[in-house]
DNA sequence: CTGTTAGCGCGTTCAG
DNA sequence: CTGAACGCGCTAACAG
């Protein structure tokens, strides 16, 4: 467990010089490729040399450069992760993903690229073709994704987070519309019969991005499955008209008493609207959250149904590296432990994750009398 | 601009070939090195040759593989950027900062590699040992950080998010002093004399981070400065504690008409707690927010100093990038553009680039009389 | 069986 | 403008 002081063969000054698998085996008194065998473990080594090999890597400090190994390997063992960003709209949810993706690929032994749209569709292209990464995973997919088809066009593979009929490739996501449908079936559930539910906003519609689709659908079966009267209140990326249609909504008549919301990113700008309304949480308006943040403290007082970001994570990571072909020389096993989950499909065209939602936080509240 | 099908020097199936330097070169009737060249510009071509080598690239979609270029060159053009995480304690900050480190550092032709801590400080070491990329960067250092360690020993460039004096490392920061001085000192100047600063977390305070311990030296400066009353509720990472202080703190006598925020995570909760206390904001209590999330738009309301995450995130990028010694066959001249910056240092030890508070959103609203 | 030698992967650059 | 060596590690083929 001591970590050695690595000395390096020229002098200790900026530690600019870099060990080599050959300083490795002058050190050890063997051939380069003994190191490299004893390193891979695919090759039988007799436990003297192999002794005398650990020995030369730990006190060298040894360790064997990446881009010698993907030079030869045409592996890089890392994931190149396309995070979405429509400049200036931050969304907090892109950072936990991309925060487990990294963990989830670690699993497997690979590092994660992050990658911003800023260069539109560029930066995606050219990580794949100066073969930066071994594969791809998308976050926040939309209808017809540039970023799918310049997979498609590179033959670079690649893993969805969101849900995406059209392209063939694999995916990952929450059921929105049996999420939403829960929330709302629930409040209905606890006694509320004037229920209002704010969806995504309005330019997600319009981009037709599945989960504000799905969640429309959930929320229109629950209302005809529990006979609830559910008002839509479509959501806005400016707050200004998102508070504005919310005031008109809670005090329009017949006063609904609990409130779904999808449309999570000015959850305190909507929970200061609702104050200023007059109306306590949750004594006179209950609040229910669908895809939350898990483990955000600040909303944990609220019953909600939590965005699985981990379990996603891993799926994606999964598909991703799943989808990535052999190497140049590989010869491990192409038949893996079969992806054991309840809700995935490996059988169809293109593989999936489609994870089912739960209730999590406190109960929902009944509507109080009066 | 029209992108022809890239043709494979095999077959057109997977896309699983890949086109080299060579394949270039033949089709070109050229050789690789006035490829490479071409490609480098380092030196006169004749403007026939040149056009023949492009129209070869063009056709055949060449684009250099990244691993064959860092074997030759000692350098990846990647940075690593080093994601504290606290397991189970999310902070969507440190998702923001990723996504603009990464547009920084594109900026300067680098891609980001990103590292949770779920090894530890394993995959910092494994990422630099491996030479995946050519510096680290940082986030949400704190005293004593083992990860300046593993740099140090590593002699492995890098630059921090955030104040390490003790690190002889380059970083950059908000001056959180003056941030929260100035924060108080607004509030104070809107009229108000009874203050409730809810500083960071208590966990903070004890790991000594920075933006924490300056956090508290500004408030009591600003409380001396100013003659208010400013009463300190230190904040805690359990929702439940936090609300229990902060629901004394509002009722306790005289009662305050204002709250400073230093720790966010917890605002929704934060501001439920305040309406339930039956208090409207700004009427009855003005929140002021220090180290908000710029263009967060669920606090858009509220007036507030903003972490200037934009220009942190270029400058711990351009630090990091500036630390890095020149590679093998480096000549690109070491002297590079001077950082234009006001609070910046480069004269002494190591630079930094300290980032002075600006308030932002609507002006302090004044104490309600009575 | 255990270890060694040789050649490859791909782009860069020096000497020709 | 071209030929060849090089950077570093992997592995097939060979030798003891």
């Amino acid at each position: 467990m001591d970590s050695t002081q690595p000395t390096g063969p020229k002098t200790g000054r900026v530690e600019v010089e870099m060990t080599t698998i050959k300083d490795v085996a002058e050190r050890a008194g063997v051939a380069p490729s003994t190191v490299s065998y004893v390193l891979s473990g695919s090759r039988k080594i007799s436990e003297d040399t192999r002794r005398a090999v650990q020995a030369a890597i730990d006190e060298l400090g040894y360790h064997p450069r990446a881009s010698a190994r993907t030079l030869r390997s045409a592996r890089t063992r890392v994931l190149a992760l396309a995070a979405p960003r429509v400049p200036g709209a931050y969304r907090a949810i892109d950072g936990r993903f991309a925060i487990d993706v990294t963990d989830a690929a670690r699993v497997h032994g690979y590092d994660v690229l992050l990658m911003t749209d800023s260069d539109g569709v560029g930066g995606l292209r050219r990580v794949a073709r100066s073969r930066l990464a071994d594969a791809a995973v998308l976050m926040a997919v939309e209808d017809r994704d540039p970023r799918v088809e310049v997979l498609r066009e590179l033959g670079f593979p690649g893993a969805l987070l969101g849900h995406d009929d059209h392209a063939a490739l694999p995916w990952t996501d929450l059921d929105w519309e049996v999420a939403v449908a829960l929330a709302v079936r629930e409040t209905a559930a606890a006694g509320h019969r004037r229920i209002l539910f704010l969806s995504s906003a309005e330019h997600e519609v319009a981009a037709r991005r599945g989960y504000a689709l799905h969640g429309l659908d959930g929320a229109r079966r629950a209302a005809v499955e529990t006979g609830a009267d559910v008002r839509l209140v479509p959501s806005h990326r400016d707050p200004d008209v998102l508070v504005r249609r919310l005031s008109e909504a809670l005090t329009a008549r017949p006063v609904p008493t609990a409130l779904v919301v999808q449309h999570l990113i000015l959850l305190p700008r909507l929970l200061d609207a609702v104050a200023e309304a007059g109306l306590r949480v949750p004594h006179d308006l209950t609040v229910v959250l669908v895809g939350s943040l898990p483990d955000e403290l600040g909303v944990r007082h609220l019953p909600r149904i939590d965005l699985p970001v981990a379990e996603m994570s891993t799926a994606v990571a999964r598909l991703a590296i799943d989808a990535i072909g052999p190497g140049r020389d590989d010869r491990s096993s192409t038949s893996q432990e079969p992806f054991a989950a309840p809700a995935s499909s490996m059988s169809s065209g293109t593989p999936h994750h489609l994870i089912q939602p739960r209730m999590a936080g406190p109960v929902i509240a009944p509507p109080s009398p009066g």
